[in-house]
This record gives structure tokens, sequence and C-alpha cells, in this order.
DNA sequence: TATGAATGAGCATTCATTCAT
DNA sequence: CATGAATGAATGCTCATTCAT
């Protein structure tokens, strides 16, 4: 207690397997899985590839144990959802929510959006894929009209994408993601009432 | 009669070229560019991995020249459209004719989209992003509001995606991509009308 | 006769054997035997590698013929000489028409002198090496005082390497070769006069 | 005692390095650079081709770590030979310890003057032009007579060449570096002296 | 905690060569 | 005379992974 050892020593010696993580989601987002190797990690944080293998059993392992830490907001908030009701106000709160979410985890769903090919083959995959339909449940119910479904995936698409697509536009993030929440609220409540059909188009 | 020679054994060779970026398509989109070796390409033709390089120079340029004929009819579209008055009736049929360009290309597209991270360091990479520009500023003022700016993307990006996330639903796949694009012109009419903007919708 | 087909035609169609040679010798000289491709060659000529073969059976017989074809004026010059009688005008005859050969020859000797190594294990390699023992053996006995040997090996060696070693000097290469062949001259008579050995070894 | 724990053994494990570069240039030197595959030196050390990357960087790099190695020794010559007076004793000085370098780098010289096609293109190409006219600078005003800047040139081809070429005669090869050196001197003299041009010897 | 050394499998690419047309 | 299409073997190189220290 009040020694030397409060977290500095923790950050210094020990975090190296917290740095592995974040060079490797950066080097991951920007140029893909595949083409990001274990040497280029490792020398980005100067250490041998050796070092890797102490924290990592395998390359996918730093990728899943990264998934795990970013995404476990995310995966709260689908239990949290599914057990309330199927209302409006909890799929705008769940749209909300998840915009929220997105934010801290922007760059893990860059590389998953970036990275679908890749990802579909890894184990994280078959997790991810879960979660979206989770939340698709909770947006909307898989027996709704076409459209509509299409309108909820439409919102998810659009808050996943949005950011970084929105990269290149001029304007602070935060507004963005505002416009994005915007659309995909809009979405999720067109769907919710039903508009969908054509008879809205007659 | 009328059909001179039969044709298929004529065709059996001399259409290798086509065959490469057949099967080259069919398992880029698959497994990913980069798990999509050239050795498997030749396998699945039952030639040699030489023989590609009689055809293209590059593995990268076996994926251009997909993407060059498949992409063709999209970049006419872009030419088309620069050209017409933006009116809401021009917008709508952008989207329509999009919708329906996309189907040709499906596989190309499912693929750009899940391939973004390598895609991007290659030379179409650029041209693609050149393109969905196009669409955009056809389809939206540069300078209109934020939330109808993300409208348009949101429309263009509900057409990529749309047709392969819904791969795995039941129903017919026209009958989807009418919903699809009934979406996307709804979001491109909201984003016309300038409904953006929290403060007209209250 | 007096017809077209006087000679044009034969240097237009019909030489391409010729136009195969020089290219050849050209790249070959360049950059080497191995770094020179049968591709390149054809590309250079605009004849497809195909056509290459129907001249020449394989790459090596390429250099073979035009060895033969080059290399024809020296092996005459040393069937020559075996026939004088060896005295130092003999010699000295020997040198300034090998001098005078090197001249039509300078790409090729350049070649051989830069590409030992490959040559070595070419069928050529040994032609050559016996020539060259030929001249020597008319330039100096082989029971001579190892020293007068010596500088007969270095007159030849002046006389290959002179050219293409002084190439990046200024001035006329005539006058180069004139330089050379008065070394060469130099070494060869005190050779002949067997002042081998300085009067340390006496 | 004296020899703390063998040594071999130690050496055994930990110089592969070394045996890398021992092998690499025996082949080098023996078949030509662009013939010695890597798979070969590999094998030859009983060690995966991924093991000399381990190592060196590239093929290429092999090569230069020997350069660098082997070729110190006259490079520092050339270093010492610039500061001394341009006197006749400093030339024969140069050429009596130059060809006592050659001895340890004879095969690398060896190898550089049987692939100059090769090397030319290669990073040493440069480095090693630039040491040869180093010495040629110290051992001939670049003003003189052409014929004698030829004899000083033809010197330093006799002492490159003379080892190798003369190889294959009988004889102890201490007694054909003499011969040999002495044949260099001679030539460096005789230019030193002036008396190139043909005036001089009538 | 880490490293030094190495492996085995694989990859994109190039080359000389062949042969039916 | 020449081409179009293809092959088989090789090459330089990279990668994820292992393991003794």
């Amino acid at each position: 207690m009040g020694d030397t050892m409060d977290g500095t020593r923790q950050r210094r010696r020990g975090n190296t397997r917290q740095r592995i993580q974040d060079i490797a989601l950066e080097l991951f987002a920007e140029q893909g899985y595949e083409k990001t190797s274990l040497r280029e990690i490792a020398e980005r944080l100067d250490v041998t590839k050796a070092a890797l293998y102490y924290h990592f059993k395998t390359k996918e392992e730093i990728l899943v144990s990264i998934f795990d830490d970013l995404a476990k907001p995310i995966e709260d908030l689908i239990e949290w959802g599914k057990d309330q009701p199927h209302t409006l106000e909890t799929k705008q709160e769940i749209v909300r929510r998840y915009s929220e979410a997105l934010v801290a985890a922007a760059p893990l769903y860059r590389f998953m959006q970036e990275n679908q090919a890749t990802v579909r083959e890894l184990r994280i995959g078959e997790t991810f894929k879960h979660r979206m339909l989770g939340i698709r449940d909770i947006l909307i119910d898989p027996t709704a009209d076409l459209v509509d479904q299409v309108r909820c995936v439409s919102a998810m698409f659009t808050m996943h994408a949005g950011m970084f697509v929105l990269q290149d536009l001029e304007g602070d993030p935060e507004a963005k993601r505002q416009a994005v929440l915007e659309v995909a609220t809009d979405l999720v409540t067109q769907a919710h009432r039903g508009t969908g059909g054509s008879a809205a188009r007659s």
C-alpha cells in the first residue's frame, strides 16, 4: 500500500499482453488479418515473435482475445435486450446503446466489417454472426414483413459501416454518430410500425 | 442446324481465360483473396499454375480483369447518371437500375464487400471507391444535411450488403431484391426531401 | 532476275535467325546469360518464344551459334599461328592480329569475360579454354620460366579485358586499342626474351 | 588445459551464419551466383532454406556480407594508400600488399571476376568498381599516357586473374603468386617511369 | 518472461521447353 | 515460318509455429 508498485509497474512490465492486443488490432484493422504477420507485430513491439507465443497460443487467439474483450459490452447489451419486452421503446433504446457501444469497439468493428471473408472461417465468425442475429431478433420479429426485416438489417449495417465510411468526411465524429444513430432509429421505427410491404407503396 | 459445328468442343479449348475468371471469382468470394492460392485455382481447372500465368500476368490481374468485366455496366450507369438532372426521379431510377445491375455482379460485390481490407491496397480499391463516390454525388448533394447524407450511404450499403446478408433467409431472391430496393428507394427519397435533422421530425 | 527479291527480301523475311543472334548477344552481354530470358529476347524481336525454337533447339544453342560465327576468325588465326615458326615476329604478329580480331568479336568477348562462371559449364566453355591455351602455346613455351608465362597470360587478359574496362574512359576506341596492343606486345616481347625472374632470381 | 571445454562442440551450434557464408562462397565461386540456389546451400548445410532467412534477409545479402567481411583488408589498404605520397616505392608497396591481401580473399575475387555480369547489377558492383578505381588512382595519374594507364589496369587484372587462371598449372601457389607479383610490379614500374608511347621505345 | 534458432508448408512467380495447328 | 497454349521444375521468399535455454 502506498508503495511504488501501484500501476505504473503494472503498466511497464506485465502489460505486454495488452500491448500486443493494441498493436495487433491496429494492424489488423489497417491491413487486414492475413496481411498482418506476427513478425510485423513483434517488430512494432520490439519483442521477438516467440514472445507473442508466450502470451498467446496462436495468431487466431490474439484476435479472439481482442474480440472477447472489446465485444463484451455488446454481448451484455444483447443479453439485456433479450429480457426486455419488444416494444418500440426497447428497440430504440437498443439502437441507441448499440451505437454508443460501437464507439469503444470501433476499430474492432471496422476490422470485422472489412475482413468478413477471413473472419467467417475463424472461430469468432460464428460468434459474431450469432450476436448479429441476436440483435436482429430483438429489433424485429423473424416473421415480419420482408421489407421491414431489411430495414432492421439496414439499420445495423448503417451503424457498423457508418463510422468509417464517413471517416473521410469533415465534421466531428460525435455529430456523425448522431446522424447515423438517427437514420438507424428511423429505420427501426418504420420497421416496427410495419409500413413495409406494398400497401405503403400503392 | 443454325449452330455451326457444335461449339462445345471448340469452346473446351480456347476459353481457359474465362474459366479462370469464373473459378477465381468463385473462390475469391468464398474464401477471400489472400486465402485463395493460385494452386487451388489451377487444380480446380485441372491445369498447372503456369497456365494461369499464360493468361494473366499476376494474381492481382486476374482480379482486375474480373472487376473490369463485371463492373462495366455499373460504370456505365454512373456515367449516365452524371448527365441527368438530379431530380428525385433520376435518383430513384439510379437506385432501381443499380439494384438490377448488382444482380449480375453479385459475387463480385460480395467479394468487394467482404475483402475491403485486401481490396483497399489493390489497384481496384481506388477505382471502386471513386465509383461509390460517383453514385453518392448523384444521390445527394455533398453539402446536404449530414443525416441525409447518411441516408444515401445507407441506401447504397443496403443494396450492397442486402443480398448476401439475406442470403441465408428463406424466400425467393427476386423478392428479397425488391424488398432491398424498396428500403433503398425510401432512404433516397427521404434524403431528397431533406427531412434530415431532428427538427423536421418533431 | 532484276526483280524485287534481291536481298531486301532476304533481309526482311528470312533473317530472323540473324536477328535473334544479334539481340541475344546484346542482351547476354548486357545482363548475363542466366538473367536473359528467352521471353525477353522474343519480346524485343516481336515474335513468340516458340519462334525462337524454330530457329534454335535450345537457349544454349543460340549462344553456341553466336560463338561459332564470331569466334571463327580467331580460330583461323590460331590455326595459322600453329604452323608458323615460334619466332618473336610471329608472336608479335599473332598479338597484333588477335587484337584486330577482337574488335569485331568485342561483345562476344565481353560476354565470355563477364560470364565465365556460366560459360564454364556450357559447351563453349571447353572450346574457349582450348583456344586460349592454343594461343598461349604459340606465345610461349609451356616449360618457360613461370614469370614469362604469366606475362603471356597477362598479355591475353589485357587484350580481352582492356576494351571494356577502358570503355568508360574518354578517348577514341582505336587509340585505346593501340595502347592495349602496345602493352600486350611489350609483355610478349619481354617473355620471349626470357627476362623472366629479375636479378633476384638469377 | 588452456583450451576450455573443447570448443568444437560449442561451435557446432551458433556458427551457422559463418557456415552459410563459407558454403555460399564456395558454391558461388564454383557455379556462379545465379546457378547457386538457396536450396542447394541449405542442403549442403543440412538445414532448411528458412534457416538461411533467419540469418540473412535475402540471397543478395549473403553475398554482401561475404564481400564486406573478406574485402575489408583491401579497403583498408586503399585507405592507407591514398594517404601516401605517390612515389614509385608506394606503388610497388601497394602492389605487393594487394597481392598478399588477395590470397585470403581469393575465392571471393575469383567469384567477382567470373560473375561480373551478375555482380554489376548487385549492390556490391558499384562498391567494387569504386575500389578498383581507388587503386588505379594510386597507381597512376589519370592524366598519364594512355599506354601507361593500360599498364596499371593490366597489372591489377594480372593479379586478379593470375591466380585462378594459373590454377591448373603445376607448381606451388606461393611461387605462382610471386611470379604474378613480379609481372605486376614490372608493369607498374614501367608505367611510373612513363615509358609509354611508341616514341619511348624506338 | 522472454529469446535465438530453426522448421515445414506454402506462395507467387519465372523459365526453358514442347507440340498441335 | 510461326503461334497459342500449356507444362514441369525450379526459385526466392514468407509465415505461423516450436522448443531448448
